[in-house]
DNA sequence: ACCGTTTGTCCGAAATATCGGACGTTATTC
DNA sequence: GAATAACGTCCGATATTTCGGACAAACGGT
């Protein structure tokens, strides 16, 4: 097998089965597969995913089968496991140009990712989680596999500074889990400092953050606001903490123009 | 009502109900509302949809109201219409990078029309049809609305004069659906001439095409071959018709060579 | 202001899709 | 190479979801 194995993650049939009996209907168990490859975020044997999803085998069986028929999966590999197919990606794209913003945003990272030659971003607040919308890798490209709809705790990034910078103090501490606070090595991050990061972001109009994720890496990261001064979404650089500060300031300038233009209303 | 009211298209719920009785799965409703909101590229009434796919009102309420909580649509306008969700974004983009060539194209795809300025894309065959998979709008942006996932005839493109290659004109043919020669403006396309620029292509290893869909468009398409040198995809420029011949030229050039990159096995 | 149309919700009935378990086949382990 | 585990398919029963129609509210044209 070349996967690791049988994974021990128990908490993707969260609301599997809400109910009494086990008993579920099909489009129930085809959003929990979905949301289910998603956040493994590779091709699966579909008795896993039965397992993982609480779904009875024979039932998946018989919805993989369907959905393949419909590309909404692919077999992958020899064959034995499954992930998402074309079908997802045309939907997808129909969405991407539906909405404006980010239809706009996507000429915008695009553009500094290729002209900077840095991993862009286009992130906003999904719920009390922070979300990558668009990435567009640079040059270096360093992380390969994206990050694209996967929830991160808002503490853990330079845009989920700014985009909480409406609140009052009292207001982004009641809103952010205190669990969110943990980085993934287990420091945790002092709200105190947080908060003057917050304080310090809306009068710069920007955000820097250092080793927070991960040790060698810096963020960068613009505000796109609405009429009313709102930060609605960011625009990022994602690059090597050894980043010279002469770049790391013609990056910074570049994010604030790009997320100037696509403010809305100016 | 802002779009152009009631549509007739008789054509959507081909194999909506198949059988015998109207009953049908709610995933195979939920499949032939997905196809549906993609082949309209627009936000649509439920109510529209619901007659268009054949699907009963009251069950089209409530696969609407279950899809929009796991955010695979969304309501639009007012409200009233509903069109694809993020999730099917999220979704898609794990499809675009768990798939190695097309994880590539899009860097290329990228560069190429960032420093051309014009809109470039990769296409593919699916069955019959020629079919966008991505598109990289240049700086001229004329054509908005993406035409990714949307099967067109072969013989309306650059690119299916590559794609078709491999075959000899018997089989081409035979392979092609003889309505597909017919252009959207009622022209028809003489197979002798469309048989010459598919020889003409495997010598140049590249095609040139103008007026054929739009009559002020002219594509550039190079060849992605695989080792055995059939061509499995495309890398193209769509550009206006009175672009300068050298800078075609350049154009060109830049193709063979971004789809040689692309190219498996070399 | 009137009236016809459309929207969105609710309900009971019954057609059927989901489920559990069994079975033959293929892969993996020792 | 035998034993064990996993894979994928099939089948009948029943718990459930789909469906049609009825209804109130909102809309829109004249």
């Amino acid at each position: 097998m070349k996967s690791g194995g049988v994974a021990e993650k128990p908490m993707a049939e969260k609301q599997a089965e809400e109910k009494s009996t086990g008993r579920a209907r099909g489009i129930d168990r085809v959003i929990a597969l979905m949301e289910h490859l998603h956040s493994r975020r590779a091709p699966t044997r579909i008795a896993d995913i039965a397992r993982d999803t609480g779904t009875p085998r024979s039932t998946m069986y018989e919805l993989v089968n369907t959905l393949v028929e419909a590309r909404w999966l692919e077999l992958r590999d020899g064959d034995g496991t499954v992930y998402f197919g074309p079908a997802m990606h045309y939907y997808g794209s129909d969405y991407l140009d539906s909405v404006d913003l980010i239809r706009k945003a996507r000429v915008e990272v695009a553009h500094i990712a290729e002209t900077v030659g840095e991993t862009a971003q286009f992130c906003t607040l999904e719920g009390d989680k922070y979300l990558v919308v668009l990435n567009e890798p640079g040059r270096r490209m360093f992380r390969i596999s994206s990050e694209i709809g996967i929830k991160v705790p808002i503490p853990w990034t330079a845009s989920g500074r700014l985009l909480v910078d409406h609140m009052s103090a009292d207001e982004i501490l009641r809103f952010i889990p205190p669990d969110d606070f943990v980085l993934p090595d287990g420091r945790r991050i002092a709200q105190d400092e947080f908060l003057e990061d917050i304080r310090r972001a809306r009068t710069q109009e920007y955000v820097r953050t250092t080793a927070l994720v991960d040790r060698f890496t810096t963020c960068l990261a613009a505000p796109v606001r609405d009429p009313a001064g709102r930060c609605i979404a960011t625009i990022c650089f994602v690059v090597p903490a050894d980043t010279t500060e002469e770049a790391q300031q013609v990056m910074i300038d570049t994010l604030k123009a790009s997320a100037e233009r696509l403010s809305p209303g100016r």
